[in-house]
DNA sequence: GTCTATACTGAGATAGAC
DNA sequence: GTCTATCTCAGTATAGAC
């Protein structure tokens, strides 16, 4: 049978992007591919290394275009804005979301089952490297400590939001693309990256 | 054998929490508890309800508690603080981390799991919906669709920085407790949701 | 090198005796 | 209420045909 192994591979895009990773049997796969079991072990060892082979296809050219993009926000001169950084980081995920509804699905499903840690631990870390030092530039006066936190906080608004629960949209009627939700994103976590460091137990703003 | 309820929930949540819930199989749980593997259907139908019983037994009290807080809060006379409505609503679930660490635990699970969702509407509801409805009066001038979209931003932040990734305070050295995450957290979001609200394409604020 | 056929181990679920 | 025995289906491993 000539390729197997892409007919494999498109084959679990597919279903895991339908039913999610752990309710696809490898034995589903194999029936629609029309290939044996084992050639899926022969190709990719296990359906854990199946499942990486298949995201990395996707986000590899979506990590590629963050990296890229903010080289050149970085070589554009400081002072940063953080608004800017946060865009080129973020602005290559929408895009390909907003062009192919089956990549979004296959994230959203990696982190509905929580699969995404280690998806980005393997594949994201380059970008991910590259964002932390350009924003670090844009917001030079936030103490080491608090300036991971508020990454670690923005990672999390922007996980739910870009992989998790794109139904939030119906409440409005319209159907909402993922460039709107950027920008929507954008303006609340830049304000967050801005605001005042909280000192000692309790907070007395307002 | 008397009390076999109760000696599978104890030992459910002592392995779910140290392995994970995919990871923790009955046959192991039922071996610890020294109790018949067909106990564990008769007494909670599936290993799915069994994990709910365990995760309800622990976040009822914490829900309570949210409840109590927002209706103290709502009750001290507008205008309501963004500060005070999001420390009503986290506290309790920091105090409760901050003393139970095999709760901590187990809700890290869950959320690595992606188990997470599926609890939050079985259980969570109530709670959340008490706090939707304090926040909006605290944010009376903020569009609906806007208002939304920041709880989505804050429902991301929050459960990843309460049930994921606690190894980030290992970057300062110090151990880090939850009253000192939320407090960060609350500074972090509270400016989020005052930040100007983006119009057109792109956002040029700066 | 590629792939097929088949067997192995362990999972959750269930029927029916006691 | 509890337990024994059994069922189905999962991922994995291997032997050997082409």
């Amino acid at each position: 049978m000539i390729d197997t192994r892409e007919r494999i591979l498109d084959t679990a895009e597919k279903l895991i992007g339908e039913q999610g990773y752990a309710a696809t049997s490898l034995r589903q796969i194999i029936a629609e591919a029309g290939v044996n079991l084992a050639a899926v072990h022969y190709h990719f060892g296990s359906k854990e290394h199946l499942l990486d082979e298949v995201v990395l296809r996707k986000s590899e050219p979506v990590n590629q275009e963050r990296i890229a993009r903010l080289d050149l926000v970085e070589a554009s001169g400081e002072p940063l804005s953080v608004e800017r950084v946060l865009e080129a980081f973020m602005a290559p995920m929408s895009e390909t979301a907003d062009q192919n509804p089956q990549f979004v699905r296959l994230m959203g499903r990696m982190h509905a089952e929580g699969l995404m840690p280690g998806i980005v631990e393997r594949h994201f870390q380059p970008a991910i490297g590259r964002f932390l030092t350009v924003m670090r530039k844009a917001l030079p006066g936030l103490p080491e400590e608090e300036f991971l936190w508020r990454i670690h906080f923005m990672i999390g608004a922007m996980a739910h939001t870009m992989c998790g629960a794109p139904d939030y949209t119906r409440v409005s009627g319209v159907p909402g693309s993922f460039r709107e939700r950027i920008d929507r994103l954008v303006a609340f976590l830049s304000a967050g990256f801005r605001a005042p460091v909280p000192r000692g137990q309790k907070i007395e703003v307002e």
